[in-house]
DNA sequence: ACAACTGTACCGTCCAGACGGTATACTTAA
DNA sequence: TTAAGTATACCGTCTGGACGGTACAGTTGT
């Protein structure tokens, strides 16, 4: 530790203030200095983290991805009851919760989209995980696919604000996919 | 009628070409350069029919919004039931028809995402319609909003290239859909 | 005469990344 | 134990190129 903060804290507010600026402005406003700033670093100092503007888009989806897959883990290992359908559960409920990472997927999938797709692979991989997690749980295919897919429709259309649902709807969607996934009758 | 194509030939050509620079490349590669050598115009000619680039971006929202409308409506007549979830049942037609028509679309959306997010209230209009179609169409709430998540779900999900379905699981998939528009009993 | 362009030249701004420098901590070795 | 060397973690400036947009004079079909 070569100063006050140690390097990952650093490494961890630089990709939390890319998302900053991407909820803030647009990923178009994704610049090194903006990152930079935002994160009370210098434009080298981020450079020392992350050599080129790639790796640190690359670096966003790594790090949510990490992050979703801890709250999964833990969101399964709260649920009382190991039946089938433990995972889509657990995955429902970690669509429906609040974000609770700093660094949101929405605005690394942006960024990625918006300057280097190819990174996407990283993404397609993960979702190629999860549905083979909810196609292997015990449940029905169609049930499994039905509850994934909704789940993902509420997801990306708040994500991209399409639409601000409240509180209650949420809810209700929510209990509703739980009791399709406990039903499993399609 | 200058040459021998006529003007609004030339602006579809433009929108379509500016639609073609992010499906092949990315949004960031959406420059008003690209575009016009793509169109096959000059940049002079890409001004003359869209002042600035927020302008090129909102006339590919409208004219892919609209295009799916009129998408929509053939559905909706080609339907030979007048019955509950007509409206349900051509948005789930239309949102699972070759990707083809739903590219453009995503594409407009992404490129306002990426640099001018305040255009986004167009999409949000309309999203907003769709909904209340949704809602209005005879159904139960709950059936209406699980079909048209789930749909919303596939939809993003495959323009995203997150998943490549085959023709048969997207048929399959549809087909469940209708059932469940069908049966009504959420 | 006019709409619908083409083509070129240009301006101001922005930005990725390179680069050289600095400060601090850890290691070595005499 | 202390001087020298090395690695880590940053700072701040500079540059070359791209990009949005302007201006304008010319061209072509109707």
């Amino acid at each position: 530790m070569p100063t006050t903060k140690s390097a990952t804290d650093t490494r961890r507010g630089i990709l939390h203030a890319a998302s900053q600026v991407i909820k803030e402005h647009s990923t178009s406003a994704l610049t090194l200095e903006a990152v930079s700033r935002t994160a009370g670093v210098s434009k080298g100092g981020l450079l020392y983290h992350f050599p080129n503007k790639e790796a640190l888009i690359e670096g966003m989806l790594r790090q949510y991805f990490s992050d979703f897959a801890a709250q999964l883990a833990q969101l399964i290992e709260e649920d009382p009851e190991d039946t089938p359908g433990r995972w889509l559960r657990a995955y429902v409920k970690a669509c429906f919760s609040e974000p609770q990472s700093n660094v949101s997927l929405i605005t690394a999938g942006l960024a990625a989209v918006a300057s280097t797709p190819q990174l996407l692979h990283i993404a397609r991989e993960e979702y190629a995980i999860w549905q083979q997690r909810a196609v292997e749980d015990g449940i029905t295919l169609r049930t499994a696919m039905l509850v994934m897919q909704a789940t993902d429709g509420v997801w990306f259309s708040e994500t991209f604000g399409l639409q601000i649902y409240d509180a209650a709807w949420r809810l209700e969607m929510m209990k509703m996919l739980l009791q399709i996934i406990k039903e499993n009758r399609l």
